[in-house]
DNA sequence: CAGATATGTTGACGTTGTTCACATCTGTTT
DNA sequence: AAACAGATGTGAACAACGTCAACATATCTG
């Protein structure tokens, strides 16, 4: 792993390092994989010595989870951004909830396929979330499966049904969006070089949201 | 990283390192993880030096394969085993293709959940299965995938449906487990110490059987 | 201005993946 | 049986890694 050209600096002091490096470290895993990241090259990369990062993450995971958080926030504005711009599409409610839904579904494999590795990052086993429990990495507001469950609130408030279907409906839904967003960006199983993530990813939701039905 | 006590052996040739290499591969990665493997450790473990591993493997990647490539064929057996007994237990074919399509969802999500790492080896990031075509490391009769479609065939024999339907249906059931087995090991979003996986499985996949209808 | 605190550097330790030259075993050919 | 070739294991080495302790320097607070 050859580690890139040192940037200078005048000061001896940074100014924000912190984000210099979760900046970097963004870079870096998104051209050599997760895996593939070691501190040093980023702290090469931002012009500082490797220990210098440990004034600031307690180590590699921490510095991963900075990245990860970064994500999650990323990630709830753009979906956050699809859904009203989808529910300004329609008026009726039923209708605004059905594209919103579509919208968050669509928001969440498109920010998978666009940042394969950030999205590892956000979810794999290596950086961050497993490790420590996700509160550390993701508030509550930005979590991906609070903002699902609030689509879904949206989607059902008029129908009566049990706490317990609600929480089924919940995981059926986050479990299909989050295995679709996986198997998008694990080439496994699939050749997906002639598909549009979009159409295909539409037509997933589109079934979802018809067994969705609490009958 | 502590490395364990070396086992002697007598011979100066050892006999299948091949096979004990990956099955000591296998031990380590569900005690420390994927991430914190080691083919040094392995190799320690077995009694042999580091460089004879590469004898066998071509690198770490190669070795993380293999454990990957057992766990596919173990889960297929397993998948089988739990769907022919699923089937004897029903008359109608129908009723035999349901029974299948749940075995065959409990066991997938119960391999993950009874083996983290090793799922994590087939299916992570790190070790195989997305650097590498997926042939090198499951062949199709054991591919997940492929058990899936042919549970899938079985259960809409009778239907008649449009190709590309057909497809959606299998992507999204695909989807559908492989997104929960990752949720049910994740951790995150979930706190599942008082919950029963094969119930909360069930529930999932049959609401998944209702949302399939291809109508 | 002075001390305290935050931040960055240097150098080191132990571990890792991997390779190369060498040793040893196994099987085949004469 | 002797000689050879191929396969398999060893040892030492290299560069890169995560992390830490001792030290240096900048900034903040009084």
């Amino acid at each position: 792993m050859r580690i890139a050209k040192s940037k200078r600096r005048t000061s001896y002091h940074h100014g924000d390092l912190a984000a210099a490096l979760t900046s970097a470290a963004l870079k870096l895993i998104a051209r050599h994989g997760v895996e593939g990241f070691s501190i040093r090259e980023a702290a090469t990369l931002v012009g500082v010595s490797p220990s210098a990062a440990y004034r600031h993450f307690a180590d590699k995971a921490g510095l991963l989870a900075a990245v990860a958080k970064q994500g999650f926030a990323r990630l709830a504005l753009e979906a956050q951004d699809a859904m009203s711009a989808a529910r300004k599409r329609h008026r009726s409610a039923a209708a605004k909830a059905v594209a919103a839904f579509e919208a968050q579904g669509l928001a969440y494999v498109n920010f998978a396929v666009n940042n394969p590795e950030q999205f590892q990052a956000m979810f794999g086993r290596y950086g961050a979330s497993s490790q420590q429990p996700v509160h550390n990495v993701c508030s509550t507001d930005q979590s991906p499966y609070e903002l699902l469950k609030r689509v879904l609130d949206e989607l059902m408030f008029t129908k009566v049904v049990t706490p317990a279907a609600r929480k089924d409906a919940e995981l059926l839904a986050w479990s299909t969006m989050h295995g679709l967003a996986n198997i998008m960006l694990s080439h496994s199983f699939m050749n997906h070089d002639n598909v549009n993530v979009d159409q295909v990813t539409l037509g997933i939701v589109r079934r979802l949201l018809h067994g969705l039905r609490l009958d």
